[in-house]
RNA sequence: GCCCGAGUGGCGAAAUGGCAGACGCGACGGACUCAAAAUCCGUUGCCUGAAAGGGUGUGUGGGUUCGACUCCCACCUCGGGCACCA
């Protein structure tokens, strides 16, 4: 006899499923469920709107891999389905959609492997995608998926550059201005800083200088260079190893010319806003270290080759300085360096310059240096002390200089104590400082093991007009120390920052291009409105060019430059200065394109209104989704969720264009995304044999918790899911085995959605069951009959049923889908046990707990409404409300502790008093028993829920 | 090195000052079956005991409390981030 002989053929299993999921699905799709509604332009149904909060719910989108998906992906896409489906039923208009952020290095780096042009294999991928996810029952608005590669909306993209490029950061009001405005200023006579007057300037001078205003502008500076992937990264991108994020190639620190975003005029907004954010605590954290806002002071010291300017935290330990170092690289160090140490500063420098960054990382951290020759005036002291290069000093933060303290900083001890330099304490540490390292207690810095970093009673620091000794607090050192150092001309107060601005270019083809034209000045220009989109030209062979991995020096070629008729081209300009058409005339295209990053700055924003053709997104579609909500709400996305690879990438670049935005009157938002949320990963189990070849997961076998496969033994890691660790499942093979929703339920079900948790197709089995369970107590397995009858419910399994209502009510909410789970199983458990005494479900059980399981498993939930005769859509039906009366039984289990542990348990009547259950727990029998005619020394009351008697 | 986060049954986990282990997997026993699969019922932290019961138990050690997985201090292990940032 085959097995399909003996099962019921109403029995809810993968078979079942599949034609449920499939029938929906198509409804859903045929019906436009899921579409949300707009208050104005092309989606606007003004009438849908009226009487609902919104919600605008996203997930990181993500980008159309060729590998398809595993059953990692789709977990937080899963999450805030549920979590949409259940703010639907709560009555909010929710706005979810789901796009491809399909230009940039994965997607390009993925058509070089293959050889397929990367249009040709976004396309496929984006349709493979499309399918997997669309099994999976989502509820998303389909009209709104867009792809970051559509013209259409890399049409804006280019758009929102060229606001960024045609604007300036006003630092006296904190924000970004159009640049016309500018422009306006100089030639009403505001004075460049400087530079020699407005009116004075060449055409080609004024444009220089009004470009070296731009948020957007080119620059030659230090760049992050990887010949491996031929083209320059961002510092985001760069690992702390020097190598690439992606394909993990060297990367080279040179100058070249590239455009570059001024995200450092955002450094203290991008900071200090993260305090109106709803994100994890870790996020904010990491971008703050990022940004790396520090206090402090520049102060210059006199020398031979004119001021030195330093940066330092401390100022107040300035009278310690007792000797300078410079970054190899800084300007001034040729002309400081005597005749007698030329040869040896020259050595060091070449040496420090050929180190890569992975050299001067690598972990000896001994440190060296050399003296230059010369001496700079200690302002505060009026001595001279030896300037020194060493190359822990870095050019590209500060000023390239610091001032050395080594009584005071770590690393300027253990230079002072190599090389010999002088020690000078400025602060006399606590006694316990010289208790914790053995020593006794001295001021003289010669005993001293370390450097001492903390607060301490000043000492050595006092001069005619400057006076620290006896102070004990640093902020007030600090104070006094600013003050001195602005009222004498030789510094003052500073802020720096480890942020850097973004390099924005990129020597590859798969990428937005630039819509900047460069004019006969070789300035560059933007292309006017109206030729937008600037189209990615054809090319055969879209390859960047090919460079040896380790190829410092040459320099690259972009792909766009074999499109010598893309690049040379005619086009009637705007003058960038007056603002005048200009005739026709030859000019050249800008040939780099825009980074990955570049699409997904402002994506969401898409969604919102993905058909506008004259506008990124009408205003009042803008301030209806993400407008602020009260006074001091930044605005944004409700939630966004996605994993935390992004956290100082994308979170923090797309926060920076959306700043721009806000600034120029383009959003109502402050920020773009309001509450972020980041979901764990689903992390899976491989295993190597014994010459450390991965084996299929599938075929290795546990016996006493040592794994075999074909015999042999094997070990086993737990990481990612991958190709090479043969390890993947797909969610294709869950829909085929169990069906979508018992899949969406297993992974709802492993854990809270935050946490990472390892893949187990053995445990998914439990889910199915469940959802088995739960049809056999509403539908006849064998005949397909609704066992759902009208009769009253008993009142103990209303009871539980509005118990599991409130606390699943509660847990979505929290989106705590793990404990809603089992919170639904349990009631579940409690119906079974009713239908075997009884027959039949309560009908008013079976609405309500259908209810519940449509946003986990919404296919299953939606053919039950349907067979239990409801006509409307489950998808916008009231989510059941819990009836306060039914939450509370007449009487209550209260445990009886005797010293904290439980010795009985007595049931009182709801609602007793401490005092009646201080009687009652004292005339327990086994707390009687347990007493044996101790008097209890102390009895404590827990109102309603516990007793414990202190013997 | 610095900064976060986490350690609970064989496994995924629940409980955030008040009955530790809800719920699921697995395992064990049983029902159905010629048999198996599927499904259903029961048991299941560990030690001890025939059982009733007793003891013990949330990484380790201390502390606060009538009472601690939960709060505090120190340490150990794992995961993540930053890393000569002046």
């Amino acid at each position: 006899m085959s097995a399909s002989d003996s099962t019921p053929k109403e029995r809810y299993n993968a078979r079942l499923a599949a034609q449920i999921e499939a029938k929906w699905q198509d409804r859903w799709e045929l019906q436009r469920t899921f579409e949300a509604p707009n208050p104005a332009g092309p989606l606007a149904e003004p009438a849908k709107i009226a009487g609902r909060q919104k919600l605008f719910i996203l997930d990181m989108f993500p980008y159309p891999s060729g590998a398809g998906l595993h059953v990692g992906h789709p977990l937080g896409y899963i999450g805030t389905d549920v979590f949409g489906r259940f703010k639907r039923m709560n009555g909010f208009n929710v706005l979810h959609a789901l796009g491809y952020d399909s230009f940039g290095l994965p997607a390009e780096q993925h058509a070089i492997t293959t050889g397929v042009h990367p249009r040709e294999n976004t396309e496929s991928n984006i349709a493979n995608m499309r399918r997997q996810l669309r099994r999976l029952g989502l509820a998303h608005d389909a009209r709104r998926s867009v792809s970051t590669t559509d013209e259409g909306f890399y049409r804006w993209t280019q758009w929102i550059f060229l606001q960024v490029f045609n604007s300036w950061f006003d630092d006296e009001r904190g924000a970004a201005r159009p640049i016309a405005e500018l422009i306006a200023e100089f030639s009403s006579g505001k004075r460049p800083t400087g530079g020699k007057p407005w009116a004075e300037m060449s055409s080609r001078e004024q444009k220089q200088l009004v470009n070296d205003h731009r948020l957007a502008y080119l620059a030659d500076a230090p760049v992050n260079w990887c010949p491996g992937l031929g083209t320059i990264l961002a510092n985001e991108e760069v690992t702390a190893e020097g190598r690439s994020d992606i394909g993990n190639y060297p990367v080279f620190k040179r100058n070249m010319r590239q455009w570059t975003m001024r995200i450092t005029a955002y450094a203290d907004r991008l900071l200090n806003d993260l305090d109106r954010l709803d994100w994890p605590e870790s996020i904010k954290l990491m971008q703050r270290n990022w940004i790396g806002r520090s206090e402090g002071a520049r102060v210059r010291f006199a020398s031979s080759a004119g001021d030195i300017e330093v940066f330092t935290t401390r100022p107040d330990t300035l009278f310690g300085a007792t000797f300078m170092v410079l970054s190899p690289e800084h300007p001034l160090v040729d002309t400081l360096t005597t005749q007698a140490q030329r040869s040896a500063v020259s050595a060091y420098r070449t040496n420090a310059a050929s180190a890569s960054d992975t050299d001067r990382q690598s972990d000896t951290r001994e440190k060296t240096g050399v003296f230059t020759g010369s001496y700079a005036i200690n302002p505060v002291t009026g001595k001279e002390i030896p300037i020194w290069i060493a190359d822990y000093v870095l050019m590209g933060y500060g000023t390239g200089a610091i001032m050395a303290v080594p009584s005071g900083d770590e690393r300027d001890f253990a230079f002072a104590r190599k090389y010999d330099l002088p020690i000078i304490a400025t602060q006399m540490p606590p006694d316990s400082w010289f208790v914790g390292h053995g020593i006794a207690v001295s001021a003289d810095c010669t005993t001293w093991p370390d450097a001492f970093v903390g607060e301490g009673t000043y000492i050595n620091s006092r001069n005619d007009s400057l006076m620290l000794d006896g102070i004990t607090e640093m902020a007030v050192a600090k104070r006094r120390t600013n003050e001195w150092l602005e009222a004498h001309g030789v510094g003052n107060a500073a802020i720096t920052y480890k942020l850097r601005d973004w390099l924005f270019s990129r020597q590859r083809y798969w990428g937005e291009p630039f819509p900047i034209v460069y004019d006969e000045d070789e300035m560059p220009v933007a292309v006017p409105d109206a030729l937008l989109p600037v189209t990615l030209p054809e090319l055969s062979d879209f390859k960047p060019q090919a460079l040896d991995p380790n190829d410092e020096v040459t320099d690259p070629i972009p792909p766009l430059a074999r499109r010598a008729d893309w690049v040379h081209t005619e086009m009637e300009i705007v003058d960038p200065i007056t603002g005048a058409k200009r005739p026709v005339a030859k000019v050249r295209r800008e040939i780099n394109v825009m980074p990955q990053w570049a699409g997904s700055c402002w994506y969401e924003l898409r969604y919102l209104d993905p058909t506008n053709a004259s506008a990124f997104i009408d205003p009042e579609v803008e301030k209806y989704w993400m407008g602020p909500q009260h006074d001091g709400h930044t605005g944004g996305v409700d939630l966004y969720v996605g994993g935390v690879e992004h956290a100082v990438l994308h979170l923090l670049y797309s926060r920076f264009w959306h700043k721009v935005l806000c600034d120029l009157g383009h959003v109502s938002s402050e920020e773009p995304f309001h509450r972020l949320y980041n979901q764990g990963y689903i992390q899976a189990y491989a295993y190597r044999d014994e010459r450390g070849q991965t084996v299929p997961a599938t075929e290795v076998q546990e016996r006493d918790g040592k794994y075999f496969f074909d015999g042999q033994q094997v070990s086993r890691e737990y990481g990612k899911m991958g190709k090479s660790l043969k390890n993947i499942v797909t969610p294709d093979e869950m829909y085929d085995e169990f069906g979508a929703d018992t899949f969406r339920l297993y992974e709802m079900s492993m854990g809270p959605l935050d946490q990472s948790r390892p893949w187990n197709t053995r445990d998914v089995v439990g889910m199915q069951r469940f959802l088995q369970r739960v049809w056999r107590n509403l539908v006849d397995e064998d005949t397909g009959r609704l066992t759902v009858s009208d009769t009253d419910c008993p009142e103990d399994l209303l009871r539980a049923l509005h118990i599991a209502i409130d606390g699943v009510q509660r847990d979505m909410d929290g989106m705590r889908f793990n404990t809603a789970i089992a919170k639904l199983i349990e009631l579940n458990n409690a119906l079974t046990k009713h239908v075997e005494a009884n027959g039949s479900t309560p009908r008013v059980v079976a609405e309500a707990l259908t209810q519940m399981l449509s946003p986990l498993c919404p296919h299953v939930a939606s053919e039950l409404w349907e067979r239990l005769g409801r006509t409307d859509e489950i998808t916008y039906a009231r989510f059941p409300i819990a009836d306060p009366k039914l939450l509370v039984s007449d009487t209550v289990e209260i445990p009886v502790q005797i010293n904290g542990k439980v010795r009985s348990r007595l049931v009182a009547p709801t609602g007793s008093s401490d005092d009646q259950l201080k009687v009652l727990a004292l005339a327990d029998d086994k707390v009687r028993a347990a007493l044996a005619g101790a008097e209890p020394r102390k009895v404590i009351v827990v109102s309603g829920r516990l007793v414990n008697i202190v013997a």
